[in-house]
DNA sequence: CGGTCTCATGTAACCGGTTCCACGGATTCG
DNA sequence: CGAATCCGTGGAACCGGTTACATGAGACCG
């Protein structure tokens, strides 16, 4: 049953040629006859030949490969990502092998000895921001990489693909003021995160920033930091909205985190969006089925323009390190309101 | 900057040995003196050797690789499935690599054609039924092959995983009539789908028969089939709702069918879970949120079996195609509710 | 008509591992 | 004490492509 493959050597014998020409032939690259090519070919098609990846990748010192680290768990949004890498790699030569990071030891392993091995002929990190001693390592390594959506400061001097959290939290802003909303309240990460991840922290920015520019302040009663989590963002939200004198929007650092508020506000028999507007962050799956207002990012044209910038990497790198900002864009659903104050 | 990379010939000159030494004090399958290989390997420390993972494979004659034909668009459980197939292959020697799959064209080009490539030792195919003839040419092929939630008989001479779905219609029935409802309504796919997935109807099937047992015929005006899809379900949900003999409880076939129940009920101002109880499939993320009953597919565990039962196929092909057969399970939230008929 | 240039092709080395086979020395056995 | 066995190691072929260099035949030129 198990036929020895054909090999390039059975074709060239087959056609009366040599490997050299065989090869040639198969890439097309150097001059040949066309009617000798159109020969090879036809025989290779007999034959059934296909080439050996594996000699390939040996002969040419490359490893036609792309490697992707990420996390399926932590954020859902990996799928989305991984469509747009695949996009531009679908129409390259590139295999795409995907490295799974559970824990965070397998994302200090995988970041630190895939950038040495000849695994792959880059490498692209996404949403997993480096401890600070590994990412300084990376950023010189031989092997090229690009991070997306990491926004820690140890990155600085690597290609990357950030959404520009700051705009997407004046976005948010902007939306709400237009409402007529004064009283604003804010869910989202504790201000010191272990991971290092700054994206609740820049939204934040944004939010306050913009609303700086309209005149409003956010009370530091109404701005409740903390774990990241849906449960816990409920817990915070219910202490926020429970009290005499409550906002009549909050804009939450997540979707996940808004669900938590949506969930509160149920809870105390709030209506949304009558007594109380919510906005959220990122857009995800569940944001639609629930009509939840967000500020969406372009995940997948993040993936996209991340394998471009990798490409051209490994292509021939620059002495800058590239770095691609991308804008988020507001959702409107059914979860924010015109203010009932009266003031707009 | 860009140093050559070390090989194990400079292993071998490092430490006075042989290539073959040297090779054999890497992979200790064969006997090597415990000195000299313990030498052998603090050189290989010593200079940062990293075998090449391409000489390695063609040496071996192995691709040391699975791929995964997924479609990461049409259903969002992929990577909940690429988790517990990654789980098997991190402690494995294999690497994963991704074949998306976006269009039908893509689906049987990779089909048709890995099968027969260098370019992995293994394939897992996931929620793609292949058209008839390249299943049929998949089977015998020389890369073993593991279909995933593929249902479609055309494959059944493949080892595969499937989830039970006759059983999970049955356990929401069962369900439903332990809360006492009689008149039940279903909302599923089209009976003739073009892709012919069949869990829908197998879903509707299972809940028929446990029906049945307790003596209860759904009614034919109550069993909406039509496109997947929540818009379209909603509509049909509308229509079944409206009329002024409505059943009490509806079993949606996918969740994202039963969001489109819980939109029509919530348009007509029936109130869930009092006045409608409505139960779907599958457990997707927006399903906890939402707090959706529904009955739940080991998403997790399909894909480690999977992995496992490919492994095992790549060391040693089974006489019988291995089918491992996976039972869903409720998952009781907030959408049904007693029946008031009180009949139960 | 000899020399040079071009084009198409062949020869063989090379990529970096693995492994079959051979071999020398030490150990064991009759 | 000679032969058989075993252990550890080395030499070299091999996996299947790519490609630098060589070669030979025509074309073109003065």
């Amino acid at each position: 049953m198990a036929k020895k493959a054909v090999t390039i050597r059975d074709v060239a014998r087959h056609a009366g040629v040599s490997v050299a020409t065989a090869s040639r032939a198969l890439n097309d690259k150097a001059v040949v006859n066309p009617r000798t090519r159109d020969r090879i070919l036809s025989v290779m098609a007999e034959l059934g030949f296909t080439p050996s990846p594996a000699a390939r990748r040996l002969s040419l010192g490359r490893t036609l490969t792309v490697g992707v680290v990420v996390s399926f768990l932590t954020r859902p949004q990996a799928a989305e990502r991984l469509r747009g890498v695949d996009a531009v790699l679908t129409d390259s030569e590139f295999d795409l092998v995907i490295y799974n990071v559970e824990t965070v030891q397998k994302r200090d392993h995988y970041l630190s000895t895939l950038g040495h091995s000849q695994r792959t002929d880059g490498l692209l990190v996404m949403s997993l921001p480096p401890s600070d001693e590994v990412g300084a390592a990376l950023a010189g390594g031989p092997v090229p990489i690009v991070f997306i959506d990491v926004h820690t400061p140890s990155v600085d001097t690597v290609p990357r693909v950030i959404g520009d959290d700051i705009k997407g939290g004046k976005l948010a802003a902007r939306h709400l003021l237009e409402l007529g909303h004064r009283s604003i309240g804010f869910i989202g990460d504790s201000t010191e995160d272990p991971f290092g991840f700054t994206s609740s922290h820049d939204r934040e920015i944004g939010l306050r920033s913009e609303l700086a520019e309209a005149g409003v302040v956010i009370r530091p009663e109404w701005a409740g930091h903390g774990a990241h989590g849906r449960y816990e963002a409920r817990d915070r939200a219910r202490a926020m909205l429970a009290a005499d004198d409550r906002p009549s929007a909050i804009f939450a650092a997540s979707d996940t985190q808004a669900f938590g508020v949506i969930a509160a506000a149920r809870e105390l028999g709030i209506r949304i969006p009558d007594d109380l507007s919510v906005i959220g962050y990122d857009d995800i799956e569940a944001a639609d089925y629930v009509g939840l207002t967000t500020v969406r990012q372009q995940l997948f044209e993040s993936g996209r323009r991340g394998a471009e910038i990798l490409l051209s990497e490994i292509q021939n790198r620059a002495d800058e390190p590239p770095v691609a900002r991308l804008s988020p864009e507001l959702v409107i659903r059914a979860t924010t309101a015109p203010s009932k104050e009266g003031r707009g």
